[in-house]
Order: C-alpha cells, then sequence, then structure tokens
DNA sequence: GAACAATGCTACCCGTGGGTATAACTTCAA
DNA sequence: TTGAAGTTATACCCACGGGTAGCATTGTTC
C-alpha cells in the first residue's frame, strides 16, 4: 500500500503542467465507455488511446496500470452512493425522512455515476484487495448506517417491514438494478427515474403515506 | 447459425457412451463456480480440468470452446427466469394473482440457479450476437407478459402505480440483485429470502393487501 | 543556446492462455 | 484378434495484449 496509494490524489509523483490532468479526464472517459461496453477484460489500452488519437504509452504516461484506470474510475462513484445515507451529527430530523433523503441521494448518486458506479457490481473481481476491502467498508458503512434508521423508523410506526436487512437490500436493489436497464437516452430523463424510483423503493420499507387509524 | 447451435441439445453430433453426459455435467459445475469467482476472462480452460483432475484437451472434447461453455451454462437460467410470467392459455385466474405468482417464480428460479442466472447480468459481452439476440427476446417475453397483466390488475384495483415499465422493472430489480449479496451458506435459507423478497415485491406494485374503502 | 524536464512515439519483449495435432490407450463388437 | 469408435494425454502453436526501453521532440529557464 506505501508505493501504490488506494487512491490517486489530484496530482502524481512526477511535477505536472497544466493540462495534464485535463489529459488524465479524457483518458479516464475514454476508458470509462470501453469498459463499459466491452467489459475490463475486452479493452484494451490501445483501443483507448485510438479513441483519443494516442498511442499506448501516451495512456502508460498518466497511469501506472490498466487496473488503475479501472479502480480509479470506480472510486467517485463509490464513495458518492455509500456516502449517501450519512447525515450531519446534529441532524435531528426524524428517522424515516433521513432514510428516505438517503434512499434519494442513493439513487440519482447512481444515475449520475452511470456507468461507472456499476463496474464494482460487474467485475468485482478487477481490483486489488486493498481496493475491494475498502469498499466493503464503504459499503458496511452504508447499512450500518441505515439499518439503524430502518428499525428507529419501525418503531416510530413510518416504517412496516419484517427483516431488516432483507428490506435495506431489497430497497437498494432498485437503484442497484439500474445497471440493467437504464440508458441515458431512455424515454425518461434522469430526473424523471430518480423521481418514480424513489417511490417505488419507499413502498418496500412500508412507508406510511397517509395518516391511519391506530389500530 | 448452421454449425454452431444456439444451444446444445442433450447429445453432441458425435456418438456418446454412457457416463458422457455426467462427464459433461461435471466440467459445467466446475466452470459455473470458477466463472463466478472470477469473471469470464480470468478463468482458464487448464483450471478448470485441474479442478476435476484432467487436462485441457478432456475439456475440449466435450465443449468446442469456452464460449460454449459460458453460454450453455447461462442458458437453463434464463429461460427459466424468462419463462416465470408465462401462463396456460385456459388459465383465467385474476391477474394480480397471476403476476403474484410469476413474481415468486422468477424470484425461486433465480435463486435455484444461482449463480449462472447471474452471468448474463455480469458479462454480457461474453456471448456472441446470436445468442445475446435470443436471450433479449425472452426478455422481451417476460415483459411483454407481465405490463399487461400488471395494467389490468390495476383496473381491478388489485395494484397502483403510476409507470408500468418502471413498476416491472422495479419489481424484478429485487431479484436481479441478489447476485449482489445472496449467499446459499447466508443467514436466510433460500426459501427464506424467496419468502421475503416476495412480500416486498409485491409492495412495489402496490398490491392491495386488506380491504379498504372505496372512496 | 545549452541544459534539463516534460511529453510523446516507435519498436520491442514476453507471458499467458485459447485452441490443436497427434498419438496412445481402452472398450466393445464381430 | 482385429479394427473401429470413443476417450484421454503430451506436446505444441501462435495471436494478443500488457507493459517497457529508449529515442525524439517540444518547451522552458538561466
Amino acid at each position: 500500500m506505501s508505493h501504490t496509494p488506494l487512491v490517486q490524489a489530484s496530482g502524481r509523483q512526477k511535477a505536472q503542467t497544466a493540462g495534464s490532468d485535463e489529459k488524465r479526464e479524457r483518458i479516464l472517459r475514454a476508458a470509462e465507455a470501453l469498459f463499459d461496453a466491452q467489459g475490463y477484460a475486452n479493452t484494451t489500452i490501445e483501443q483507448i488511446g485510438q479513441q483519443l488519437g494516442v498511442t499506448k504509452p501516451f495512456v502508460y504516461y498518466y497511469f501506472r496500470n490498466k487496473q488503475e484506470i479501472f479502480e480509479t474510475l470506480s472510486w467517485a462513484p463509490t464513495v458518492a452512493c455509500f456516502k449517501a445515507m450519512d447525515f450531519a451529527e446534529d441532524d435531528k430530523r426524524p428517522s424515516h425522512v433521513k432514510v428516505t433523503q438517503g434512499i434519494e441521494r442513493l439513487i440519482r448518486a447512481t444515475l449520475e455515476h452511470h456507468p461507472a458506479a456499476f463496474f464494482p457490481y460487474r467485475e468485482p473481481q478487477v481490483y486489488r484487495p486493498e481496493y475491494m476491502a475498502t469498499q466493503k467498508q464503504l459499503a458496511n458503512h452504508f447499512y450500518d448506517q441505515l439499518c439503524p434508521l430502518l428499525e428507529a423508523g419501525r418503531r416510530d410506526g413510518m416504517f412496516d417491514f419484517h427483516d431488516t436487512k432483507i428490506t435495506a437490500l431489497a430497497a437498494c436493489s432498485l437503484p442497484g438494478f439500474l445497471y440493467n436497464w437504464y440508458r441515458p437516452d431512455g424515454r425518461l430523463s434522469a430526473d424523471e427515474v430518480a423521481q418514480e424510483l424513489s417511490v417505488l423503493a419507499y413502498r418496500v420499507l412500508g412507508l406510511r403515506t397517509r395518516r391511519r387509524p391506530a389500530r
């Protein structure tokens, strides 16, 4: 972990002139599209270069290896998604409000980071063990936030479900399965999809939507 | 398509003695576990052989190539899942009954065919175009069955949802996302998971669970 | 304008793994 | 007992692609 930092900071070891970050970014965008369309193994560094009209060593000048490109692409989406259930310490709103907002954040983050947000789901075996461990920690962190909130919301009578973990996973399946059908140029805009999916996810939690007589 | 049939029938071109089908099956089971754990590209034919204590040509004697193994593994799960919404022509039960039964069938089929049922989701780029086309037809067939049933059920007042397609996709996300967290040796048995998930999926559809006064 | 860093390319190495040629052995039928 | 079909291994080929060595070019600074 010493000489191969888990996540690249904005710069690199060598000094970089202006425009170097932008080139890195262009490589990443090209790689993202290719990885999405063809998968990791079927995408060659040369193809990535071709997309930009440059050669293989150009890419290797900005990235150590193929894996680093993939991990770099995956990192921001993963963080965005798994931090969706974080709230300020002094946030005293009721649990069900936090949960619904968190779920909506998760859905929006997933859509916003399409398609790289799905790389970890599709090709988990690509990452280094250290990366995977950190990713898993983030995922656990997310569910460790969500589950207690769900149970608190249930105690408040705002949620209705049986098994907490399954319910949490089921609700998160909606964004999680997006990669299988969402297309940015599809019938509905990202915003509309987020809207619809959020409501459907709330139903999974058994969210009370109207006042009912106490039995 | 002529010399490479889309799906292997039980036998092969050459005559086979008894026990040949069983050997095929053992290769498939070994390959399934490896593909699941490592992905398609990272799994070598040699590794598959090693699992069985045989060599590479042994595997190639029973399968034309690596792709054929993967497609063979994927086919039965795909059919089982996407035929879950089929009903006899003379089945006159109400739409909501068919839908709930179909969803439960889908969930159970997905669990039963774990992990191969998820190969198409994770590595769609592996398949030949012809295979993909057929698979897509099956998927379309599934939703072409489901969506009209959903709308009929809504007219009957048994479902409550806004956008049909999104709702259908959201409900099917629950089994679809199973691959990301289900482990056969997990806390809950497959049957319990199926039970829980079915109920949660019904909620996505806005299934009426108790009589309410007409407004 | 010399020296040095940054940047990019040409040319190459080489491990890996899909796939095959071929021969040997086994089994069974005639 | 001979041969044909089925089955398995040994040994091999070779394309591909990740990654690198090293040179050429450009720009910058003193």
